[in-house]
RNA sequence: GCCUGGAUGGUGGAAUGGUAGACACGAGGGACUUAAAAUCCCUUGGCCAUAACGGCUGUGUGGGUUCAAGUCCCACUCCAGGUACCA
């Protein structure tokens, strides 16, 4: 019998299945480990080659740490809540449930014909609500809770309030949107509606007043990294900036922990460093500038130069500044009203485009508290009302938007640093020698950059003019969504308005039904058409919560997940801990990867789950990228010209499906088939064919160069797909998918079956002690193997593997002890074949569990070794030592082989001689 | 602009500072076959050379360190990804 998949894969997935060969249960007699793929959004087009990439990598690992000894915990799961099944049913009518169960069995069934080793007893989808009574149950707790500043930690809102009865504000220390200070007499003078309010203010999870990220198109608000460039990521549609009341996530009080802990993992350096600046840390200062003529108030400024403070020339204001009503005089009112009115029509993508500098004058003059200078009040849309204080001091010669602006507005340039030339252009470096920056209160003149930053910040602490102060870019998350195809919020308005919790015993709050999956006609999101969703009467809340509620804490539910009474037992989570081995894309750096972190460190304040971090060791996989084909159309007519001949014609190049063309060769019948326009198609051919032209394009449907996992199975095989993803190259790289190497994997399959079978296709080892040469490929085959799957260099482990058998097959080797090892080794890479050859070697059970083999030493090492000797690093010939020779002996063996006396002019010593043992000799001469 | 990676044959890619190009694809040649497919064998970075041996050159560019550099250092060019009026 030849190789034939079809014969072997069904019939192994199934014995798999009937097994529950991957079935999974903690067991403390053996050690653990837990390997995740971040789990897909099962979207209606089903799997492309691309994402299995990171699956089959995960799989790998863990069916090697299985055969190593370990209990490996390797779930599967769905992100099932999301847009584009909510985009659908709009169109359709179509409930999002129906097409994402739908979506969802047809990624099973693709999935499961990959081979891989999900224990499915654990499957967890984000929209059942067996799953997202957990996801309701930590909104509740972060609602419940506040951030101790002090203590680092979240802390039971209970106590907060129990300060605020005995102390007040008086030494609070918690996170908070807007700082309050009242007495405990204050707090019990407040009336409850009152109370709750300032809660909020301190709640983790809060209603707050902010700028959210508003598509109109989609209909809701979206997080920042929902938002890319002003487009949303999913559709870009435009996205504006809008002032509305919104369910928001302190992630900003976690940003100092979410930074420093990135030191305690194993991630790619260039993922923690998206991570890093994306918090955003800046040291700098807050600093008080006092209005000119005013004593009632204050500007409050935030600069990382502080050294800067004598080119300060103006003062900048972000429209949407509190400020700016403070500061605008009557004279100016109109022209401010004007400006304001401008700003607030244009997009954030209209601003991000439109660089001109705008911006308009107060009316108002600030004091530079340290030269005592009367400086312009200015409001422009350069400066962010989310970022720092929403006002900055301008220092045009050290700051190029500054520049811009001062330029546009000609306001004076005081150059600080000697040397420095700003009659075009800004000094932004943080370099130099200060000059121009000395008066009887502060002297930084002499001094480099760095000096005088630190100098001016005790000066202005010990002038109490301001204080050092660190920022974070990391904003709170914006958490609710305006759609219908999300977890409810466990929440209720009561009389007063205020949104009060469910109780713990009232979850999971199931997701109601719908006429439509559009908002009301009154502009509600969709959960305002649901027939009584309300809660004793109250309205529960319209808003549903956003995609990453539900991914952020799925990996402790693997662990776990029937359990009915909390969202992971301690004895589960105490055996499973934390994610060892996380394999998924790095466009989740700033969403899921930040949330996730965040959510998992809340838990662990409350002793929920036992570590500080979700993801211990992370995996970025590369993508796969589709290899588009072209055919040129001769402009004006319906020939299409063969992609070597297009320059003698004007043409258009069009995308043509890539199942339809072999190599570069379009098959011409079939693509008159393919679309009725080109029925008539006539063709300029050349050698007899008709060549396409390539590019190297995201896989998409709307390129036609997707390629479909199942055709790939059906023709190869899973395991020679599961080879093939892996042999493409490093794992982290992006690489096109080339149809045409797959053979070479199916080929290594065949021959190793054709090795250990006889003419007549019967299963033939011997029983033969292999030979030394035999039993050297095989050592260095599992060492190499070992080393490069601990590594994740799964390229070079198939490699590996193809160059032992290159060696075997001449030699005739089909022996037992050399056929059974490799086949072990082999069994994380192609499972089905192994487990195939695996019984036909008369094992019971399931390769699954064959012991990873160990290589030995001994087979290794050799008597004589060749080593290389080159003349000046030039390599010139070949001498043999024995493998222990000395120094001595390989250099004499060097000096007088017969090569030697052709580099070596007679009598003529050398200069120098280097021996590298095992290497080679280097002779100077 | 900033940050992070890269740049090696026709292609994807290998190479703890130690004889660059493993492995695979593609290409060329051959065997088997009526033929094709499949399979097997040989060649395959470039240049020069030969009956044969062989020699030179070669990892984006220019320098440097070293007995020895794809690998380390400096400067530059180009490419990919991420990110941004963040003060």
């Amino acid at each position: 019998m030849e190789y034939n998949h079809r014969d072997i894969e069904g019939r192994w997935q199934q014995y798999w299945r009937e097994q529950g060969t991957y079935h999974v249960t903690e067991d403390a007699s053996r050690p653990k480990f837990y390997v995740l793929d971040m789990f897909p959004y099962p979207s209606g087009a089903g799997l492309h080659v691309g994402h299995p990439l990171g699956y089959i990598a995960s799989d790998i690992y863990a069916r090697y740490k299985r055969q190593c000894g370990y209990n490996v915990l390797h779930p599967m799961g769905y992100d099932a809540y999301g847009l584009p099944a909510e985009q659908y049913a709009i169109q359709t009518g179509q409930h999002p449930e129906v097409t994402t169960n739908e979506n969802i069995a047809h990624y099973r069934e693709q999935l499961d014909k990959i081979g891989f080793s999900f224990d499915w007893d654990r499957e967890v989808r984000t929209c059942d609500p067996a799953y997202y009574k957990w996801t309701q149950w930590a909104f509740l707790k972060m609602f419940a809770s506040y951030y101790d500043t002090a203590a680092d930690k979240a802390r039971p809102i209970a106590e907060l309030v129990k300060h605020f009865e005995t102390r007040g504000t008086e030494g609070v220390s918690a996170a908070s949107g807007e700082e309050h200070t009242f007495t405990a007499a204050e707090w019990a003078a407040m009336s409850r509606v009152e109370r709750e309010r300032v809660l909020m203010d301190y709640r983790i999870a809060y209603r707050g007043n902010t700028m959210v990220n508003w598509c109109p198109a989609l209909g809701t608000v979206l997080a920042n990294d929902e938002v890319s460039e002003g487009l949303s990521v999913r559709g870009g549609h435009p996205v504006e900036q809008k002032m509305m009341s919104q369910w928001c996530l302190r992630v900003s009080a976690y940003a100092k922990r979410l930074l420093d802990d990135l030191d305690t993992i194993e991630w790619s350096e260039s993922l923690k460093e998206t991570q890093r600046n994306w918090i955003g840390r800046s040291e700098g200062a807050e600093m008080h500038f006092p209005l000119a003529g005013r004593s009632d108030a204050d500007l409050l400024i935030f600069t990382t130069r502080a050294d800067t403070i004598f080119g300060v020339t103006f003062m900048v204001l972000a429209p949407e500044s509190d400020y700016v009503s403070l500061v605008t005089t009557d004279g100016q009112r109109e022209a401010v009203e004007a400006y304001l009115d401008e700003v607030r029509h244009k997009t954030e993508r209209e601003r991000m485009i439109d660089k001109k500098v705008s911006g308009v004058y107060s009316g108002s003059n600030a004091v530079n508290p340290v030269t005592g200078e009367e400086i312009p009040i200015f409001i422009s849309d350069y400066v962010l009302a989310g970022y720092g204080t929403g006002a900055i001091m301008a220092v045009p010669a050290h700051d190029s938007r500054d520049y811009a602006f001062a330029r546009h507005f000609s306001l004076p340039i005081v150059p600080l640093i000697e040397g420095a030339d700003v009659s075009e252009e800004s000094f932004d470096a943080k370099e130099g020698i200060m000059t121009n920056s000395s008066n009887e209160r502060l002297q930084l003149n002499g001094l480099t950059v760095k000096q005088a930053i630190a100098r001016t910040k005790e000066y202005i602490e010990k002038a109490g003019i301001g204080r050092v102060k660190v920022n974070y870019r990391l904003r709170d998350a914006i958490f609710s969504r305006q759609r219908y195809w999300g977890e409810p919020f466990p929440i209720y308005y009561d009389a007063d308005g205020m949104p009060q919790p469910l109780d713990e015993s009232e979850l999971p709050l199931r997701l109601p039904e719908v006429d439509k999956f559009l908002p009301t006609e009154s502009g509600e999101p969709p959960l305002g058409r649901a027939a009584n969703w309300t809660y004793g009467g109250q309205p529960l809340e319209l808003c549903t919560m956003p995609g990453f509620a539900g991914s952020s804490a799925y990996y402790l539910r693997y662990m776990d997940p029937h359990n009915d009474g909390a969202l992971v037992s301690r004895e589960a989570n105490d055996y499973w801990r934390q994610v060892d081995l996380y394999v998924g894309g790095s466009e989740h750096a700033t969403g899921h990867l930040i949330y996730s972190r965040f959510w998992n460190k809340f838990l662990f304040d409350y002793g929920v789950v036992c570590c500080n971090e979700p993801f211990r060791k992370l995996v970025n996989q590369g993508m796969i990228q589709g290899s588009s084909r072209f055919v040129y159309r001769v402009v004006g007519t319906n020939t299409f010209v063969s992609a070597g001949l297009r320059k003698d014609y004007e043409t258009t190049p069009i995308h043509v499906d890539v199942n339809i063309v072999d190599g570069v060769t379009l098959d011409t019948e079939a693509f008159k088939r393919w679309r009725p326009e080109y029925a008539t198609a006539e063709f300029v051919l050349e050698d007899g064919r008709y060549l396409c032209g390539t590019a190297i394009e995201k896989m998409s449907k709307s390129y036609f160069n997707v390629v479909n996992p199942d055709n790939v199975i059906e023709k190869w095989g899973a395991d020679s797909l599961r080879l093939f993803e892996m042999f493409l190259g490093p794992i982290e790289a992006s690489k096109p998918w080339d149809d045409t190497g797959i053979q070479g994997c199916n080929r290594f399959i065949k021959r190793l079956w054709a090795l250990c079978h006889d003419k007549e296709g019967n299963f033939a080892v011997s029983d033969e002690d292999p030979t030394a040469a035999e039993q050297k490929v095989l050592h260095g085959l599992i060492k190499k193997v070992t080393a490069d799957v601990e590594a994740f260099s799964y390229n070079t482990s198939v490699a590996a593997f193809m160059e032992a058998l290159n060696t075997l097959v001449p030699l005739k080797c089909n022996k037992r002890a050399v056929i059974e090892p490799i086949v072990t080794l082999l069994a994380p890479f192609t499972p089905h074949v192994a487990e195939e050859l695996w019984h036909a070697l008369g094992h019971e059970g399931t390769v699954c569990d064959a012991p990873w083999p160990e290589h030995d030493e001994r087979y290794l090492k050799e008597d004589t070794i060749r080593m290389g000797v080159s003349f000046n690093g030039k390599p010139r010939y070949n001498i043999e030592v024995a493998a222990d020779a000395s120094h001595e002996a390989i250099e004499q063996a060097a000096l007088t082989a017969d090569g030697a006396a052709k580099w070596l002019p007679a009598g003529q010593a050398p200069k120098k001689v280097i021996v590298v043992p095992g290497k080679l000799v280097n002779i100077v001469v």
